[in-house]
DNA sequence: GGAGATAGTGATTGGTCACTAACTTTGCTC
DNA sequence: GAGCAAAGTTAGTGACCAATCACTATCTCC
């Protein structure tokens, strides 16, 4: 298998690793092992873990982007909004996803803390990145744009947490999360410009 | 100085190194020198450093609601809700409150995957708690306080990856973030319910 | 003043982990 | 099939860390 080809696999069992145990908790060795790869093996594919890191990260919100574009092609305002909401929510299933951005978060904190913040400066371009397309996507709209990532983060907080989608804490995102009744809105966007 | 006083400030030193740097980023070594005690000492007031964690993580829940109480008390509905979002807003400076929560959020993921789900419980029963007591606070609406919880996730994501609040990124929070221009509404709480 | 309880420390240990150095294997080209 | 580069491994190192053990100091009550 060539180096890139490698490299690409390593990102992927990386994704996985971190998202799972974050930065500290994951070991190169686990990751390594995911790959079927030696431990040390990795280090002359990336300069160290903090690169794998970074690699695992930016991919996961390129990736985020992907799910989002594909859900919504040929949609604009409100429809791809609605569209992109119902995506994301499927995401739920696959928590790796969304528990990668949130380790992302605090590494990226802990990494300013430490002084460094490297990281960070790759993580807010990206971040404003999608941000920005999620708001060409649905027209423009800064203040919807904001309330769509705002229900993301929760949905990232409520499936870290571990809470079931039957629990009633998931009865405030109108009534897709809870029985998948589409009625083409999520979150609260299109009621709230409906407004 | 007593077992207790001292249990009191091992919390505290305890949420902001865990905050800074995550469960496994920390060293019970870190938190007993910000204490100001020796090391094996933590392990006579504490039965572990999952311990030491688990009451820095519901120390961090109960302070939010003790913000959330004394900005609101004798409001409601719309009012309770602002002066909530407007003090939430204000631990934006207060940074080490909001990462604790979401080392609490990643941590709680990593223990289930590892089988355990002994924090999960916990920390779903506090965030539930939390939830219903700001529920109650504005006046019953689902709808609203999920909107107003989804807000403060957004919040606690912007804050970790450093945006600073004079970025773009926060212009979606109605006008408070930005510049303080105080209208009385934080989030999209009262336009949504006004609507 | 001594006995018991409470607060606190120094030394250590078994284990983990990121990373390196030196070596081997595989596949390609002429 | 020799030469060579790319892919991959085994063995090892220094640093760190949670937890334990055995010990000391201080206070209180009789």
């Amino acid at each position: 298998m060539s180096a890139e080809e490698r490299r690409e696999s390593v990102v992927r069992a990386a994704v996985i690793e971190f998202a799972r145990n974050g930065y500290r908790g994951t070991s190169t060795e686990a990751i390594a092992r995911r790959v079927g790869v030696s431990q040390p093996y990795l280090f002359r594919l990336f300069a160290g873990k903090q690169a794998i890191f970074t690699a695992a990260a930016e991919r996961c919100i390129e990736e985020t982007w992907r799910v989002f574009d594909e859900a919504s092609t040929g949609l604009t305002g409100e429809e791809a909004a609605a569209a992109m909401s119902e995506a994301y929510m499927g995401l739920v299933e696959d928590s790796e996803q969304l528990m990668m951005q949130m380790q992302l978060y605090v590494s990226v904190f802990a990494s300013r803390m430490a002084g460094e913040d490297e990281i960070g400066e790759t993580a807010r371009r990206l971040w404003g990145e999608l941000f920005e397309r999620v708001r060409e996507r649905v027209g423009g709209d800064v203040e919807g744009t904001t309330e769509f990532f705002a229900y993301g983060m929760l949905i990232n907080a409520l499936v870290a947490l571990g809470f079931p989608r039957e629990h009633r804490i998931w009865d405030g995102f109108g009534d897709k999360a809870a029985d998948g009744t589409a009625d083409g809105t999520a979150g609260k966007t299109a009621e709230r410009t409906a407004g």
